[in-house]
DNA sequence: GTGAAAGCGCTAACAC
DNA sequence: GTGTTAGCGCTTTCAC
C-alpha cells in the first residue's frame, strides 16, 4: 500500500458539477442548502455526489469562510485521572456541533500552553477550551489579542476576562470538612492543591470556612501545600506524622492526594477510617475502586466538559458576547474512608 | 469581549511583504527556508514578521500543499483506563513532528468509526491512528480507498493490510497462565475479552497454549467471554460461582475485568489471593492502586502510542511504503493478587 | 434560479 | 536571488 497522493483522484466540486452538468456554484448551493435551487438540479447533483463519492474539502471551505470547524482543548495531562471524563464531555459536545477537537497536553507548563495556543492559532481553530495550569492571565490575554474565543475549564475566572466552567470548590471543601466535623473529628489535617489555581485556593477557603463555622481553631501545623499529585499527598501525611502533631482526619484537595495520604497512613500502621478519617475531592472513578472506598466531593466533570463546549460554541457563533461563568454544584459522596454513614463515635 | 472577526486584523503574508518591501514569494521562501535568499532581505522580513506578530495561516498552506499537518486518533473511549497513556504517547510523538491530533471516541461502534473516518477525511487529515472495535476490515478498506495512511493501535493485522502496533498478547497470556500454574494452580478460570478483537483472541490462545504446555486439561466450563468491562468480569465470576465448578485461580484478559472478578469474589467471601489467585492484563495505573495490588501483564502502552505515530509519519512522508507490524514484548508484573513472589503452597 | 468570476492565504513554477 | 502569477477547492457576490 503506497500512499501516493497522485493515485487518488481527489474528487472536487468541479467534478461533481461537470457530471451533473451544472455550475460549481449550484453544487455548492445544494450541498449547503442555503439558496433555493430547483429540485431537478438538486437531484442530479446529489446523484453525482453519490456516484463520485464526493466528500467536500473542509480545508478549502475553512479558508474561504474563515471557519475551521475545529477547536483546541488544552489540558495538563490526559493521564491524570481527572481529565478523561472532562475530555469525553468536551468531545461528545463538540461532535454534536460538528467540531473537531484537537487535544493538547501541557504538563502544566505555561510555556507549553503558549506554544500550543500559537500552534492552534496557526491552525485557525474557532475556539479553545483551556485548563490553565497557573492563573496568570497572560495566556488569556494572548488568546484575547488573537481574537480566539476561550472557555476556561475547571477554573474560576478572576475579573471575568473569559467565560469559565467550574464547580463550587469552596462549597465543596466546606461540605467535606463539615462532614468530618459531624463525624466528631476535631483535628482535621488539610492537604491543599496548588494555591495558584483557583481550584486550589477555593478549596482551602472552604476548609477554613467550615472550621470557623464550627468554631474550631485553624491550626496551620495541620495544613500542607500539595500539588494535586499522589506523591504530594503521601509526603504531606509523612510530614504530619513526623511532626507528631495529633490529627484524627485528613481532607485532601483531590482524590489522588487522598489516596497518597491513605497509602502513607497504612504504611505507618494507621487504619483508615478507624484511626483517621479521610475525604478527597473530585470523585474520580478510582474513588469507588480503591479500598477503602473513598469519601469525596463529586464534581460533574463530564457535564462540565459538555457545558464548556456549549458556551464556547455560543461565543464562536456570536450568540453570546459577554463572558459567562457557569458554576456546578458539588456533591458529597459518603463512602468508607470517612467511616461511611454510621454515626460518629 | 465580543469575538468580532472583523476587529482582528488578520495579518497575512501580503502585509508582511509590504512592510518588508519584498514580494510575498520572498516572504514565503524565508519562512519555509527552502530556496536561498539574501540575508539582507531575510532580516527585513523576519523583522516585519515580528513587528506584525505574523502567524502563517496553516489552512491556506494545507490547501495549497495538500497536507494538513493533522492526524486523526480514533479510539473507543478515553474514559477506559487503558487509553489515556496510549493517547498521551500518540500526542507527544505527534507534537514532535508538528502534527495536530484530532481525538475521536467511538464507543466501539463500527458505524461511529465510519462516520469519524469520513469526518476526518473531509478535514483532510494526513493519517489516522486507529483502535478498531471489531476486526472487520471494512473500515480499513474504506481508509485504503480514501488513500489515508493508517496505523492500527493495539491490534494485530490480519493479512497485513495496514501497519499495526501491538503487544504480543498470546505470549503475555501464556506468561500469565504459566505464572498461575507455577504457583501450583490447576483449575484456572479464564475471562476472555471480545474474541472478535485480535487482542481478545490472542489472549485466549495464550491461555490455551500454557495449559497445553503444562499438560493441564482445558475445561471450557472455566472459560467465560467477557467484554473487557468491569461488569463482565464481575458477572463471569458470579456465573462461575453459581455453576459450582471448582477453581483456584482466575486469569482475566484485562485489568478491569480482573478487578470486577476480585470484587465479586470478595462479595462472596472468597479471599484473593489466599483462596483464589487472580491475574489481569494491561497494567493500567489502577493495578498498583487497587487492593490487593494486581498481578498483571504489562503492555508498554505509552510507547505503543509513540511508535504508532512514528510509523504513521513514515507512511505519510513516503519513507515507508509497505505495512509493518511492530510487536512489543509483554512483561509479567508479580504483585499481591496472585500471591506475590512467595513460593506456591 | 443559475452561472461566471473573484478571491480566501498560501506555495511553486516560471520568468528575469 | 527575486518578483509575477497561476491555482489549491471552495463560497459568494454579481449579473442575467
Amino acid at each position: 500500500m503506497v500512499y501516493d497522493k497522485e493515485n487518488f483522484k481527489n474528487i472536487t466540486i468541479k467534478d461533481v458539477a461537470k457530471r451533473a452538468e451544472v455550475s460549481i456554484a449550484t453544487v455548492s448551493r445544494i450541498l449547503n442548502g442555503k439558496d433555493r435551487v430547483s429540485p431537478l438540479l438538486a437531484e442530479r447533483v446529489l446523484l453525482a455526489v453519490k456516484e463520485l463519492q464526493y466528500q467536500p474539502n473542509d480545508v478549502a471551505r475553512a479558508l474561504k469562510i474563515k471557519e475551521s470547524r475545529s477547536i483546541g482543548l488544552i489540558i495538563p495531562d490526559i493521564e491524570n485521572p481527572f481529565f478523561p471524563a472532562l475530555v469525553r464531555g468536551v468531545q461528545d459536545a463538540a461532535k454534536i456541533h460538528n467540531y473537531a477537537v484537537i487535544l493538547c497536553n501541557t504538563d502544566g507548563k505555561t510555556e507549553e500552553e503558549k506554544k500550543y495556543i500559537q500552534f492552534l492559532y496557526s491552525k485557525r481553530v474557532d475556539g479553545i477550551a483551556f485548563t490553565e495550569s497557573v492563573d496568570n492571565k497572560k495566556n488569556i490575554a494572548l488568546l484575547d489579542s488573537l481574537g480566539i474565543p476561550v472557555v476556561l475549564l475547571d477554573r474560576r475566572v478572576e475579573g471575568m476576562k473569559a467565560s469559565g466552567v467550574s464547580t463550587d470548590n469552596r462549597l465543596g471543601a466546606f461540605m467535606a470538612t463539615q462532614h468530618l466535623i459531624e463525624k466528631g473529628k476535631q483535628r482535621i489535617g488539610f492537604i491543599s492543591g496548588s494555591p495558584k489555581l483557583s481550584s486550589g485556593a477555593d478549596r482551602a477557603s472552604g476548609y477554613q470556612d467550615a472550621l470557623l463555622h464550627y468554631s474550631i481553631q485553624y491550626d496551620k501545623k495541620l495544613v500542607f501545600i500539595g500539588a494535586f499529585t499522589y506523591e504530594s499527598g503521601y509526603a504531606a501525611v509523612e510530614n504530619l506524622l513526623l511532626s507528631r502533631h495529633q490529627f484524627d482526619a485528613i481532607f485532601a484537595a483531590n482524590d489522588i492526594m487522598a489516596i497518597g495520604a491513605i497509602e502513607c497512613l497504612n504504611r505507618y500502621g494507621i487504619r483508615v477510617p478507624e484511626d483517621v478519617a479521610v475525604v478527597g475531592f473530585d470523585d474520580i472513578r478510582l474513588a469507588t475502586w480503591y479500598k477503602p472506598l473513598l469519601t469525596t466531593i463529586r464534581q460533574p466533570v463530564y457535564e462540565m466538559g459538555q457545558y464548556a463546549i456549549k458556551l464556547l460554541v455560543e461565543h464562536i457563533t456570536g450568540e453570546r458576547s459577554c463572558p459567562y461563568e457557569k458554576i456546578f454544584a458539588p456533591e458529597l459522596m459518603i463512602r468508607q474512608s470517612s467511616g461511611g454513614l454510621e454515626e460518629s463515635k
